[in-house]
Order: structure tokens, then sequence, then C-alpha cells
DNA sequence: GAGCGATCGTTGACTTTGTCACCTTTGTGC
DNA sequence: GCACAAAGGTGACAAAGTCAACGATCGCTC
């Protein structure tokens, strides 16, 4: 079981990997980690470096040093919060927002095809299945 | 769907180490990698290198080192094959057998938690989706 | 048997991801 | 003011993954 989920996981990350790459362009200069937190900022503006590490389960030191590198792509920009000056807002740019939809398309083409033949109340089981081993975790 | 999937498996890898680590002992000198491959030797002795690298779906390069490692620790040990000697047949020693033990018994309790209040027939749901899933990639 | 391509494993060089321990700055509650 | 917590940043490192090149061996064919 934990293996199955590592080796699909695995999978997963080596399709969009690869996918990435050969789109060429832009997105192949991005790492995954890079893109997924794009992805996180652009669906969540406004929230802070805290809540993507909240969110993510990833090392806040990892996170910090990813949002360093989407900032100098010139991908996302940061907003000081008046209430409380250690909070940094972030936000995308423009060209952040035009990435992160060439990201969303490759997902959504990898998770398509991972989820062929699903029709919509499998994929709402599965969901439901995931989501109740992830709360489990915590 | 796939950010869920992957911080399942982070939360999941997490755990594990933390479990290693704390188990301490011999378990806490080996890699998440390592431990994963040994317990495919374990389970599946005499296999090749190339098997474990198709069933895990690592690259290869990466493989000869876990294995040259695992080796390295008394874990595992080769025979050379004698009908085709590009084959290196793996099996665990007495103590890779022991060590693998330790590490089923974490990983176990691991999944035990992340499977919490799951039925047998959510278990196999869950199971049967993932394996559709994964075969949809190959 | 010599040549040739495929396969198995090995290695080097490298990038990405993850972890831990510390540090500064800022806010909060005495 | 002070101690303490919280947000973020940095250094150092370990683990994981990727790619390309290489030697050895095998199977096949001429």
């Amino acid at each position: 079981m934990l293996e199955l989920l590592h080796s699909l996981v695995h999978a997963l990350k080596s399709r969009m990997h690869h996918a990435m790459q050969e789109g060429g362009g832009d997105v192949a200069g991005l790492a995954g980690m890079e893109a997924r937190s794009l992805g996180f900022i652009a669906r969540h503006p406004e929230s802070t470096q805290g809540e993507l590490v909240r969110h993510s389960g990833r090392d806040k030191g990892q996170i910090a040093r990813v949002v360093k590198r989407l900032r100098e792509l010139g991908l996302i920009e940061q907003v000081e919060d008046p209430v409380d000056r250690r909070n940094v807002r972030l936000r995308v740019t423009p060209a952040g927002d035009a990435l992160h939809r060439d990201v969303h398309r490759l997902r959504k083409r990898a998770g398509a095809q991972a989820l062929a033949g699903f029709d919509a109340e499998e994929l709402a089981a599965a969901v439901a299945l995931l989501e109740r081993m992830k709360g489990n975790l915590e």
C-alpha cells in the first residue's frame, strides 16, 4: 500500500517533470516544488509564506528558498502586511500568472491520464479516501 | 488531487523517517530508499537489480548506488547468475533480514495510522483505485 | 569467429528536495 | 522595559533523482 503510493507519486512527478521540460519555453526553468508553490500562490493570493508551509507540509526553510527563487524569476511579488510586518503576503505577477496557467494545463493533462476511465463517482471516492488518510496523519 | 497525493506521500515519508530515527538502533542508519529496496529484496529473493529498477520505477543508476550501500552495510549479498553473467541476483543476509523485519514493523505501524478507521472494503477500494491510476501511467 | 546491437550494471557530475539548527525582526503580554 | 512567541531567512548538509557515458556480457548474423 505504501509502496503503491510511493511509486504512483513518483510516476506522476516524473511525468510532470518531463512534460515541463519538453513543453519548452519558460516552464522548463521551473522545478517541481517551484511550480507547485506558484500554483498555491496563484490560487490563494495574499497568503503568507507560513500558510504555504502549513498547506504543503514542507519545511519553512525550503519554502523560504522556493519563494526567493520565484521572486528572483519575477513570477511573484511580496506585499508588506501593514498590520503585522513580520508577514509577507505573496501574489503572482502577470508573468507568474501566465506561467501558472501553462503549468496548470500540464498538470491537468497528467492528472487526466492517471484518472483515465474514472467516472465522477470514482474520482470522488478516491479523493475522499485520500483525504481521510491525510487527516489521519495530523 | 495531485496536490493531495503529494502531501499525503510526503507526510508518510516524514513519519517513516522519524520513526526510523527514533526507533534507534540499526534502522536509524538506513535512508528511506534503502529501507524500501531492502524490503523488495527480502520479498523477492534472487531477483536482479533490473527487476528492482522496473518495480520501483527509479533510475537504474540510483538503484545501483542503493544496492552498493546495502552491500557495504552487509545487509544483502550478490550471487552471480551462472546462466547470464551480466545479471546479479540479490538476496538478504541474516542481518539484512532482521533489519528488514524492524523496518516492516515500523512501516506497518505508519500504514495503520494512515488507514485508521478503514474497513477491509474501503482498503480494497483504495488499493484498487490507486492501482488503476498507476496502471494508467504505463 | 568477428562484428553488431541490446542488455545489465557501474560511475561521474549534477540538480532538486528535504532536514536541522540557528539567526534576525517583529509582535504580544506582562 | 522585559521575556517570550511567531514569521521569515540562512548555512550546512543528507537524501533523492536525473542524465550521459562506460565496460562487460550476451544473442545474433554473416
